[in-house]
DNA sequence: CCCGTCGTTCCATTATGTGCAACTGGGATT
DNA sequence: AATCCCAGTTGCACATAATGGAACGACGGG
């Protein structure tokens, strides 16, 4: 199946950066002969995996993938509960809310509910981020023992933001706490400037887990509002694991559930 | 590229619908013999097309599909500053919004704000919808000529709602009121009980359009609120018409934009 | 325990995609 | 206006790579 392979390399090369390639952008970047990305891209466009801006020669990826996002939305019950959960803590807050899922050591936001304020974290939908130097990727890895997360690490930790761990025992030991209290933080890290709140909850019947996450600039979030937020959050979060049948981590009783 | 033409017949199975598949369920769907659906399937299973739910055989499309639905988003400027405007809209008036693209005869939302209401429109990014039959599918029809769109419905309309244009010279005349007001109103249409407006705005440099579109429940909204809904779309899209240098159809004056 | 269903694997056939190189067409340069 | 140059497309011979029929494991239910 090499045509596939290279063409879900082609769609690789596309990404929230790069939204835009040619033929020899791409022939370059896979290093294909011209002859084959022009036949490859050309049959993609007819699939409608592919389109071409405007009548030019750059391309971007098709309307058809755009609509197979949606399903992959569609297809968790628990991504479609999340998304509504964080879109009620969204509107209350006024900040961005995310539902990110993990994959290996990465996680991916899968919805967002772009905040209502004028200072606001921008939404970035789909940008694979590393999991140990995020909120919800923590929130996530959480989930998982000691010895697997260490199996995820086997060379320890790639270097990361300043406030994120610094080593796989550091990373472990804020596990430790997640698991403890319910919920993980970032303080500045994937982004100078912007805190950020996690919960996880998962579905035991088909294994997955998606993280909720709020995010909001640092400076100007009061306790009483960040409390607010993770409240939301963890009740959100409860209300989705009565309905999958989820363990929720963490004190029983919600008014233990305070922010440090 | 017949494996690409598969690959993307099997994709196309996917839809807001139909979220999970499994071989059996595609190559019926398909009529393609079942060796051929399974050793296509885990090709697109290694190249992250596809991947399984949890570790059984119903799948579902893969993550890097979620990640190039991003990209499209950011390969547009138009898209993302549709996006902003609708979300300003949608967080003073708290009722879902979309921005739109119109492809042949359907228009797709590509872009959801989910109100904060707790009456509102649940969001449907992704599916298509016949344009006739609504006001973003309207609003971006008005673009174009009426002998663009009669060439676009040779055999006539196709069935509607009850509300929705009963003849093509119906919808014409629809059209014509659109260009000279400015916006699209439906009622009722493709939802019951769901009022929408939209307008739309495009990039005379890739040729591109997109639908600004707020919808919400028709009972509940008065006139004072539909016009200040009005008024934020028509905002939105006069200051990315001013960036782009589109022509903005409709009255020049903002107070003479009014709902009937 | 056996059967039905579902997915995967085997194998020969042939269609299919590959790579090289020549061709075209559109824009800039002078 | 003539020319160059680069991006993109096409022809052709060759060999890889996909096809489909049927047989084989693997579950799960009756």
């Amino acid at each position: 199946m090499t045509v596939l392979a290279n063409a879900a390399a082609i769609l690789r090369c596309f990404s929230s950066e790069c939204a835009e390639l040619t033929v020899t952008d791409v022939a370059l970047r896979l290093d294909m002969p011209k002859a084959n990305a022009s036949r490859l891209m050309k049959a993609m466009r007819e699939a409608g995996l592919l389109e071409t801006i405007g009548a030019g020669k750059r391309h971007r990826p098709g309307r058809l993938l755009l609509d197979i996002s949606a399903a992959f939305r569609h297809s968790s019950p628990l991504i479609l509960m999340g998304a509504e959960a964080v879109a009620r803590v969204s509107a209350a807050c006024g900040h961005t809310g995310y539902v990110s899922v993990l994959t290996g050591r990465e996680v991916t936001a899968v919805t967002d509910a772009p905040g209502s304020n004028t200072l606001r974290v921008v939404s970035n939908l789909g940008r694979r981020l590393p999991a140990h130097a995020t909120s919800t990727g923590r929130a996530l890895l959480a989930r998982q023992s000691d010895a697997e997360v260490r199996r995820l690490y086997p060379t320890g930790l790639p270097a990361g933001p300043a406030n994120g761990p610094r080593s796989l025992d550091d990373l472990l030991e804020r596990l430790r706490r997640i698991r403890a209290e319910g919920f993980a933080l970032a303080h500045e890290e994937a982004t100078a400037g912007v805190d950020a709140v996690a919960v996880a909850v998962g579905d035991p019947a088909t294994g997955e887990a998606v993280a909720l996450c709020v995010v909001f600039p640092a400076a100007v979030v009061g306790p009483a509002e960040r409390q607010a937020i993770l409240r939301g959050l963890l009740g959100g979060a409860a209300e989705i694991a009565a309905r999958t049948g989820d363990a929720v981590p963490g004190p029983a009783r919600q008014d233990e559930r305070k922010l440090a």
